[in-house]
DNA sequence: CGAGTTTGACCCGCGC
DNA sequence: GCGCGGGTCAAACTCG
């Protein structure tokens, strides 16, 4: 079921895939360099050819529609909005939602951000044990940066569902939640619970359409999803290559 | 009792 | 250099 003002809104997209997600790798996703602003009228033009680097040929790119996603990138910071090239697209079955179970309205976005790294800068503080002023041992300190050294690959996805956190195979746990500012909804962070799996999801519902749920993966995934989708939907054995 | 969630504290990046 | 805001940690708590 699509809602049919969004649909109004943006520009509806034909897919020949209902893989997308599955089809993207993390080498693509740094193959284009953002931002790029498309829409219906450029669909011909050579703004529309960076997709072809990180689309497969069988998604048919003759009916793919672009558009950005204002509501999207207004909740992010100015840096952050040049780092996401959206594509709004419709199709039978979402690819990261599990049909078993009650999935949201089939309103789906997509969102790429452009994989960087990012270097440490220099400790602000001494290398030899704790912290002078806040106590804070010099391995945690270590520890805590060296999370931050490099931004894996996003992935976005923008849903309209009552439901926050979306069954898409894999068994997450919660680490934290944040009240972002100028929005009334929190947004949740989620750690994939798999050992030496260090894809990480965000959850959070838009400001201007609390409808709408906004959910960014970053990272892939080692391992193939958890539950018992694949084995029940039988004949999609191919999925398991496609770790998203 | 183990797994998952909540929540306040803390750190870092970035803009000014 | 400073302050703000986002992201993460980890202790306390909840739940099955």
């Amino acid at each position: 079921m699509l809602n049919q003002s969004l649909m109004e809104d943006h520009h509806q997209v034909g897919l020949s895939s209902s893989q997308m997600g599955f089809y993207l790798n993390s080498t693509n996703l740094t193959s284009f360099s953002p931002p790029l602003v498309l829409n219906h009228q450029q669909q011909q033009s050579d703004d529309l050819k960076p997709l072809n680097n990180f689309l497969p040929s069988s998604f048919g790119l003759d009916h793919v529609t672009c558009t950005l996603t204002q509501a999207l990138l207004s909740s992010t910071k100015p840096r952050q909005q040049e780092d996401y090239l959206s594509s709004s697209f419709t199709n039978n079955l979402p690819p990261l939602f599990s049909p078993q179970k009650p999935t949201p309205n089939y309103n789906l976005w997509a969102a790429w951000g452009e994989g960087k790294e990012y270097q440490l800068a220099g400790s602000k503080r001494g290398c030899n044990g704790d912290d002078p002023i806040l106590g804070v041992s010099t391995v945690k300190m270590k520890k805590m940066k060296a999370r931050r050294k490099v931004r894996e690959p996003r992935f976005c996805f923008k849903t309209m569902s009552d439901i926050d956190v979306l069954d898409d195979g894999y068994k997450w746990r919660k680490y934290g939640q944040k009240v972002v500012k100028n929005t009334l909804h929190p947004r949740s962070y989620y750690r994939c619970t798999q050992d030496n799996c260090r894809v990480k999801k965000r959850v959070e519902r838009l400001a201007e359409d609390p409808r709408m749920v906004i959910t960014t993966y970053e990272g892939r995934h080692i391992h193939s999803p958890s539950n018992d989708l694949d084995e029940s939907q039988g004949g999609q054995p191919q999925l398991n290559n496609f770790f998203w």
